[in-house]
DNA sequence: CCTGAAATTCGAGGCTT
DNA sequence: AAGCCTCGAATTTCAGG
């Protein structure tokens, strides 16, 4: 389904989602336009979702990134608190995670105080019974990028 | 330092790096190459600092995704093992968080032979004292994009 | 996957504040 | 100096073969 030139233009337009069509086509060695049709081939089987500009959160008054575990009532399966947390502003993003029913977020506040703001919304929700916020001190490393290339060896 | 017609460009290329500067200009009334200078300039400034692809990770055999916390012997400060984690093929994102000294980390596997080979190569970091995994189950919402808009009020 | 025409990009240069 | 505009050659993108 995807063969081994898809791979290349993905991991190229993963690293730069503007590299122009005419520097791809130089790296797999194969015209402009063929580049574009397979790129608008995987746009539309839903391999590339989207494109996303990266801003620096501190230089838009960002600066506070944290992750929260949000434990709910709704019975097991059900993805409706989900829904709700995803609609709240600041939340990038809601996963379902094993163990107790419970929801684990990432969340963006310009300060405390907004996010403790943030916070009193989702604990105002019905279903959701408690949060548990871990407030990141440092950011290391951030990408939206999968690893399209090597995965680590067990080693032994 | 950045004006509303600056935060109107960065919402519009958060949600599709690849709209032409022309579809720009238009919606924020201006002319193609004043938009394209003010895009440069926000790059300049470290604003931007990249455009990424989306890539749906079931369509390219990564249907794992998990949240790791490591914690680490490393003095108060150094961020030598976050650095290192950063460096690990399918570790996305290294956050220092708050409390003991720990990193949270989102990993992405093919499934949950390959975490498990992932979580070796971390154990067997110098300083990494233990490692805590939570698996997602379902992802409900997955972004990079900032809110750039209104974030949530207290209400109360 | 390639050729050719319409749309877009993006630099140079000029105008206004 | 800073910001926007018009203009035109290079590039991107789409239709058709």
């Amino acid at each position: 389904m995807i063969d081994e030139i898809d791979r290349r233009i993905l991991m190229i337009l993963q690293d730069n989602a503007r590299t122009s069509n005419a520097d791809i086509a130089r790296a797999v060695a194969m015209a402009p336009s063929a580049v574009l049709e397979r790129v608008r081939k995987l746009e539309r089987k839903g391999v590339i979702t989207g494109y996303e500009a990266r801003i620096d959160p501190s230089k838009v008054e960002l600066d506070l990134t944290a992750f929260t575990f949000v434990k709910t009532d709704e019975p097991v399966g059900a993805i409706d608190t989900g829904q709700q947390l995803a609609g709240v502003p600041g939340v990038q993003e809601v996963h379902y995670v094993a163990g107790t029913a419970a929801y684990l977020i990432k969340v963006r506040a310009p300060d405390t105080r907004s996010l403790a703001d943030l916070l009193k919304v989702i604990g105002r929700l019905s279903t959701v019974r408690d949060t548990n916020t871990t407030v990141v001190l440092q950011t290391v490393k951030e990408t939206g990028a999968l690893p399209l290339g090597a995965l680590p060896q067990p080693g032994e």
